[in-house]
DNA sequence: GAGCACTGC
């Protein structure tokens, strides 16, 4: 400990922060900042005048670093030093040293945006710039001015973006503190290969048959890749010459991996034998395995990425940045000198690969941050004009405001509502705190905790789904409830109720394929929200999770209006002639359920008309995942709402210029344009779109006007057509635009559509217009 | 017959 780099500065850093409110420290890895940091400024007293508070992004990180600086003062953890994570706060009134993560700093400054029980404020890993680091860094750049005096704030960043951050707090102070790490050699390939794939089998074995001892690291980018990968690994080097080089274990590394398997990683391998991880980038930050020489780094990451004008999450493969590939590099010289093999080339490295990674906050949705940011109710804060450190889009705070709108959160001037001041206390994605908080009106709030609940710990409850063990799993999954057809939400309810049935049996989620911890969090998250929500309606509330599983049509029923309520901002049409479907928004997108789900078609095969979505993410497609089933009759209102939504009153504005979108529903002429008669109506479903149709759009297409003005209106009701019906193309449209043109125009022609999605068959939806 | 990287309240 007496050899750790930072505190060779301990006085440098004193005077600092003597002299200022705010500084950054770069800490490279090893430097002992997460430890040492509030050490010695406890020392000079700091903790006299309040507690120093340091962040970290993981629950796993507070917690261990909260140990080790305990054992380092020699106090029982939770004294002096403690820690505060969701569902644990192992902290008491002696406390003056306390590591917690930052989404609970947040939570803490909801209750108090002062934050004054903190004398000094730490935000560790500040340059992973996670969603919730980058709005605290707001707060803080407004709370060192207000509490000038008697606050202190440290902010960790990497090399290359220090100076970003400095300038952000008014130019303060950068400190760099060298880490321990071993110097790492880093060798670059000539070209790109064809496959990293093929490459990083061919980098491994050249490693393991040519390099002294050590394990290998390879960054890949998915499971797929990594169980490929494995596979091959393990074929090749068993049939390496007995005796010609050392013996090696593949081990994969990545998140749906079970704990159990996870951990492997942890234990040293044999003697005079190499282990070849093949990680996702949990290896990156993580989790750190020791006894790392050599690292191949694929310079590929899967990135998950908002589209705020699609309102659709994408899961891509994209590049690294330069910190990320610092970062992977740095992974090699933990114990001793070492050797990253990067598979691409240094100009690559420099002039493709983007500095620092984008930050979450301009990847995410941001509902969840608006709203809280908006509950603060900060005078002089303007959610558009916020002073982020990297500012979302005008776009994505939008978005943001416009699906806070359709659930109640902040009325038509963007001003927040009693509804969604509570919704914010909630720790949950708006959707699901809206939910509960109409269930709660409907009767069913126990059943709509439990969703929640099961929702938060969705990934982590089913076990992976590799090839073999997918089998295994179809054969045992015969008991378990299908959500009655209702679809995804209304099956994880029945689960957890079964499970609540059998007194919480372990045995019973083994047998189910169900992960115990997953399960476990699930019945902590759910208390947590049940007491909150007691907290919120001051008394006692029926929170009880219903003693016998019973199948109860008239519970879904009022559940799923609840989900509808909560979800306005994430409903889905279906096509008229086959199971895709379209997102109800602004600017529609052709969406498909995805095959996990256990929504179910009725006797002709037709999924339900209506559902409402948990997430919608493009992978290899974009599919709709977890979703429920919903009435028509509970999204109409919806759908007037998004049609009388107005952008600029929502987000404060009155002076800005309307820009005249295509394809914007608001900025259709009205009166102009009408849509009319409906000869055909043998199809009662194709009926009742061509009704939806003319109950959301009046169009008009005036009779004296100019020909050529005839045929732009109709290109305009063409291009409605298209937003309701996008998997369509148009026929014959040329011989519409030449009836139009004549001298006569005929009172009233008809457009055909077509659908052009490959697994229909083709049919066709004709949609008049009348022409007045 | 197709499939989600990693965190957190």
């Amino acid at each position: 400990m007496a050899n750790l780099p930072v505190l060779q500065f301990e006085e440098k850093i004193l005077e600092t922060v003597e002299q200022h409110p705010v500084a950054v420290i770069i800490g490279e890895t090893g430097s002992g900042k997460s430890t040492q940091l509030s050490q010695i400024l406890h020392r000079e007293g700091y903790t006299k005048s309040g507690i120093i508070g340091v962040t970290q992004p993981r629950r796993v990180a507070a917690v261990s670093v909260a140990r080790r600086v305990a054992q380092e003062l020699d106090v029982c953890l939770g004294e002096e030093v403690g820690y505060a994570i969701r569902f644990e706060d192992r902290t008491s009134e002696r406390t003056c040293i306390k590591y917690l993560t930052d989404g609970v700093l947040l939570r803490e400054s909801l209750a108090n945006p002062e934050l004054n029980k903190y004398s000094v404020i730490i935000l560790d890993e500040a340059h992973e710039r996670s969603l919730n680091t980058d709005i605290l860094l707001g707060l803080m750049k407004r709370l060192v001015t207000r509490r000038a005096l008697n606050l202190k704030v440290l902010i960790t960043s990497a090399t290359l973006d220090g100076d970003k951050v400095s300038k952000f707090f008014s130019n303060c102070p950068v400190m760099t503190i060298p880490g321990k790490l071993y110097p790492v050699e880093i060798f670059y390939s000539h070209e790109r290969p064809k496959s990293y794939l093929e490459s990083s089998l061919k980098t491994a074995l050249d490693i393991h048959t040519r390099e002294p001892e050590g394990d290998v690291l390879i960054f890949m980018t998915g499971q797929d890749d990594i169980e490929k990968l494995v596979s091959k690994l393990e074929d090749r080097i068993r049939s390496l010459e007995e005796g010609s080089c050392m013996d090696a274990i593949i081990l994969p590394l990545h998140g749906s991996l079970p704990p159990e398997m996870q951990v492997r990683v942890f234990s040293p391998p044999p003697p005079n034998c190499r282990r070849i991880i093949v990680a996702t980038n949990i290896a990156e930050t993580s989790l750190t395995v020791d006894g790392v020489v050599y690292v191949i780094d694929s310079g590929y990451v899967k990135q998950r990425q908002y589209n705020p004008s699609t309102a659709m999450y994408s899961l891509d493969v994209v590049q690294i940045s330069k910190v990320q590939a610092n970062q992977r590099a740095g992974r090699a010289g933990r114990t001793r000198p070492g050797k990253c093999y990067r598979l691409y080339p240094s100009t690559v490295y420099q002039d493709e690969f983007l500095d620092a990674t984008v930050p979450e906050i301009q990847r995410s949705s941001l509902a969840g941050s608006v709203l809280y940011l908006k509950s603060l109710d900060l005078p002089d804060i303007d959610i558009l004009k916020f002073d982020f450190l990297d500012p979302p889009s005008t776009e994505s705070l939008e978005d943001a405001l416009r699906q806070l709108y359709l659930i109640d959160a902040i009325d038509e001037n963007g001003s927040i509502t009693k509804v969604g001041r509570t919704m914010a206390e909630l720790p949950l994605e708006p959707s699901l705190s809206r939910t509960l908080m109409e269930a709660n009106e409907y009767g069913c709030l126990s059943q709509a905790l439990t969703v929640a609940a099961m929702l938060s710990a969705e990934t982590t409850l089913l076990p992976n789904r590799s090839k073999n063990t997918e089998k295994k799993r179809k054969h045992n999954h015969m008991d378990l409830p299908d959500g009655s057809g209702w679809g995804d939400h209304i099956q994880l309810l029945q689960i957890f109720e079964f499970w609540h049935q059998t007194n919480y049996s372990i045995d019973w989620c083994k047998d189910n394929g169900l992960q115990v911890r997953g399960m476990k969090f699930v019945k902590d998250v759910r208390r947590q929200l049940a007491q909150i929500m007691q907290k919120i309606a001051e008394g006692s509330l029926d929170v009880q999770t219903s003693g016998r599983w019973v199948e109860s049509q008239q519970s879904y029923l009022k559940l799923r209006k609840a989900l509808c309520k909560g979800y306005a901002n994430q409903l889905a049409e279906r096509m008229l002639h086959h199971n895709g479907y379209r997102t109800l928004g602004l600017k529609p997108q052709v969406v498909q359920v995805h095959p996990a789900s256990v929504l179910k078609a009725d006797e002709e095969g037709k999924l339900p008309d209506y559902v409402l979505y948990h997430e919608l993410i493009a992978t290899t497609r974009p599919y709709l995942r977890t979703v429920c089933a919903v009435d028509i009759k509970w999204v109409m209102p919806i759908i007037d709402k998004i049609n009388k939504l107005n952008i600029i009153k929502l987000s404060g504005g009155i002076d800005r210029i309307q820009e005249g979108t295509e394809g914007n529903v608001s900025d259709m002429p009205k009166e102009e344009v009408v849509v009319a008669g409906v000869p055909d109506d043998s199809e009662s479903r194709i009926q009742a779109a061509r009704e939806r149709f003319l109950a959301r759009f009046h169009f008009h297409i005036p009779k004296t006007s100019h020909s050529g003005e005839r045929s732009i209106a109709l290109l305009s009701v063409w291009r409605m057509a298209k937003m309701m019906e996008p998997a369509v193309n148009v026929c014959g449209w040329t011989g519409v635009l030449s009836q139009l043109h004549a001298d006569k125009p005929p009172k009233e022609v008809t457009i055909e559509v077509r659908n052009v999605l490959s697994f229909t068959l083709g049919s066709s939806v004709v949609f008049p217009v009348q022409v007045f």
